[in-house]
DNA sequence: CGACATATTGAGATCCATCAACCAATGTGG
DNA sequence: CCACATTGGTTGATGGATCTCAATATGTCG
């Protein structure tokens, strides 16, 4: 992965070290942790992202539509945290839906609720940057993964930062989230 | 453009006609006023994008090195915000440079004079993490058009969004920000 | 004017998508 | 437990979009 990445994840992870025990309790005071059955959508298209969800447990996975077919964005594992930017910052109708690829257990945390618990507790607004400015990050990672690499390139990547997905994702999700087709990726793994 | 990024910047406008004088005045001491010729700098790659530039007059833009080609991020006019997003977020060395493309006037303010700054006036907190959200999402987008749309595409919304950047900008630059050969865009052009 | 940057045009090569056929594994209803 | 559908993946043939290299044109500025 982005070493930039690693070195912010740890970041973040010290800062939430740091936390007081009323921040703590107020961000469980908030969480509910919700389960979802494979192939379930935890977001639709049309509706506007209301929660994040932090996945316990199971995959899923991020897309849109465009002219008919379905675009994978995202793929989440354990620990990451699923929502759609755009419609969740916004507070607007998302155009992302969000799948269950397993069974998915979620820690799920609800707009409204998470920006009441900012204003009772600063030290979470620091959080929330951190998470925006991560997000950021990564965005712009994989921008520049999709500009400046080939077909070929991308999948060694993968292969190489991030493995766990090409074991346990099926090869449609994962060539569309390469932005490749399924065909070409079939080739690119056989060559060699 | 993207109606979202419309609608947040306005948001921001909002928000920043809240802000307390205070607040309005720590941000004004703490900003400098600079210039920069034609052709020179505002931060190499391998510093630490330690400043923001706001543009109040000119045009920059922001690129990167691949295999030895210049490949243009981010192109900026008056009002725009002008920065290394990874290396300023995490204060570590940019593999970005931004170049004035014009002699440029541009509000500077300083990395730690901004944090410090935050620090004393809580507002310009919430200042941040929207400015924040505006990246994200227009990263965002940004990937979602390289990734969705055709050369010709890309184009034709750029023609239609943000017409100012084809009128003022070189070609050679349009082209790699847009992530195709010069020569492509040439006959993109003349086509019709 | 001459020099250097910027843009156009042409020809050929390359990458990748699309369409179509096929295959293997898994699941399901009768 | 068999016949068949479904899902996920492979392979081949073809075409289109875009890149690269090279030559030429246009513009601009000291």
């Amino acid at each position: 992965m982005n070493p930039d990445l690693v070195l912010y994840d740890s970041r973040i992870q010290q800062y939430v070290a740091t936390l007081d025990i009323a921040a703590l309790e107020a961000l469980e005071s908030i969480t509910e942790t919700k389960t979802y059955p494979k192939g379930s959508l935890m977001l639709k298209a049309g509706q506007i992202c209301r929660n994040s969800f932090e996945l316990v447990s199971g995959i899923a996975r991020k897309y849109h539509l465009h002219n008919g077919a379905e675009i994978t964005n995202e793929i989440y594992f354990e620990h990451d945290l699923a929502l759609s930017f755009g419609s969740y910052a916004l507070q607007r109708p998302s155009e992302e839906y969000i799948e269950a690829l397993t069974d998915v257990t979620a820690r799920v945390i609800h707009y409204d609720s998470f920006q009441k618990a900012k204003e009772e507790h600063p030290m979470l607004r620091q959080l929330d940057l951190m998470l925006l400015e991560y997000y950021g990050i990564w965005v712009e990672d994989r921008m520049n993964q999709m500009r400046r690499y080939s077909a070929t390139e991308r999948y060694k990547q993968l292969l190489e930062h991030t493995p766990h997905i090409i074991k346990s994702v099926p090869l449609t999700y994962i060539a569309s989230y390469l932005g490749i087709s399924l065909e070409t990726l079939s080739r690119i793994r056989s060559r060699r």
